[in-house]
DNA sequence: TCATGTGAACCAATTCACAGCA
DNA sequence: TGCTGTGAATTGGTTCACATGA
């Protein structure tokens, strides 16, 4: 606790987490990792500019970023990681293990439940769900596959709030539908399509369709000294004068 | 300061597809699949107004990104729809199609194989690669899976400048370390780490739990009036008055 | 009379630079 | 002597509002 407003970017703000800007909580994550990682390793101290470096930012994001959930530092020293672990987590939601369910078990969905078991803490998967009659029942990740319209039982008895959505693009707007219908209030979806959600539901959309389009213009952007057809590459080399690459 | 009133967000900017803002970029790949779903329909016209709706965002908006194309509209009428996916397309650089590899044919690899084949246009896979023997040889998504050994002929046979990284996060750094050597400029990682590359080379990275977390925090940030610990959900009801989700 | 295209105003986020404290 | 934490400056992006032109 410090001063009594002081609020430099702040939302409605009521309690400690609030006020934390959207660009900050997408990149709590990276430095959770980065921290749990160094904790493993022994790691105890580290300073703004050694973790910056390692979450690919630059040390005053770094720093004003982590001032938003407090003071955690020591001046002159840089932070404990074991402490950082903590509040962070923490204002992730981290502390709590939410649980989420998948719909669709195709391939994707798979993927996504077997990897789900080891990656994600603080979240933890409790159902998959799938309508395709051949699916249900089949055995995944230690979990049966259940019939789609068991989601309202579901997300009920396990109090969901989260679903993730690997369904086809054509059933991924009535996926949406009944899921929120079944009291969701976060989605994950990695259909290609635009989603309508009704005001009040996160939803958060990942395409592989479109961060190849993104990172297939910026090759044309480097090979276009003015040309409109770059000609196709053959012969490769590394270290072009363009920009560092960094995640987003 | 208000003296220098040069270019609006311009970048270097040296030929027609130059200065597109990033923020326009990662939106435009959302406009074209509306354009080609509008297309495929039989729309033939269609106002910033409609498209901006479907895609998620603000009228304004839209039409400022589009008019960092060029101007494509007719005033009083709208966008000619098959004029609008042939310049967007263009400006993303779909016109060709970009070879792509991934690397790493676990489930997600697997997945990932599968949906490019229908999905995105303006890519092509071209190779699929594993280090694990037991995978090399099996035929997926009618291509045999190559040993990861074979990145750098692969690379040069084909022109690959990007590659898809679906490997485990302990192998995900060597991984990203072999086709940037292979002459990779470009890699989107699925790899639930932080990786370093070269500077000139662009890195995307996209996490499920990373994903996750950011859903968590604002189901937090919703459940919490100011306590510490939200208790677990149990009944649940749609409508909240949050603000309205949206994908980003 | 429409809806586009675009200056200007506004807002969020990053970066700078330094005061403050172990 | 450091390195954190933070006002101030700057950059980038969104929204507004209207002039422009079919």
């Amino acid at each position: 606790m410090t001063t009594p407003h002081a609020a430099p970017p702040l939302r409605p703000q009521r309690d400690g987490t609030r006020g934390v800007p959207d660009a900050t909580v997408a990149r709590l994550p990276v430095y959770l990792r980065v921290l749990t990682g160094m904790g493993e390793r022994g790691v105890t101290t580290v300073s703004s500019e050694e973790l910056a470096l390692l979450a690919g930012v630059g040390s005053a994001t770094l720093r004003k970023d982590l001032s938003h959930l407090g003071s955690y530092g020591v001046r002159g020293v840089g932070y404990d990681v074991a402490t950082l672990v903590q509040h962070v987590g923490r204002c992730l939601g981290l502390a709590e293990e939410w649980p989420v369910v998948i719909v669709g078990i195709g391939s994707l969905g798979h993927a996504l439940a077997n990897f789900s078991g080891f990656a994600p803490r603080g979240t933890r998967v409790v159902a998959l769900l799938d309508a395709d009659p051949a699916v249900v029942g089949e055995r995944v990740a230690g979990l049966e596959v259940l019939p789609a319209d068991r989601v309202g039982a579901v997300v009920a008895e396990h109090g969901v709030r989260i679903a993730v959505l690997a369904v086809p693009a054509r059933a991924a707007q009535s996926a949406c539908d009944a899921v929120v219908a079944a009291g969701i209030t976060s989605v994950l979806s990695f259909a290609p399509v635009e989603l309508r959600v009704p005001a009040g539901v996160e939803l958060r959309s990942v395409d592989l369709s479109t961060e190849l389009a993104i990172l297939a213009f910026r090759e044309r952007r480097r090979a276009a000294p003015g040309a409109e057809e770059p000609p196709a590459p053959l012969a490769l080399q590394v270290a072009a004068p363009g920009r560092a690459g960094a995640s987003r």
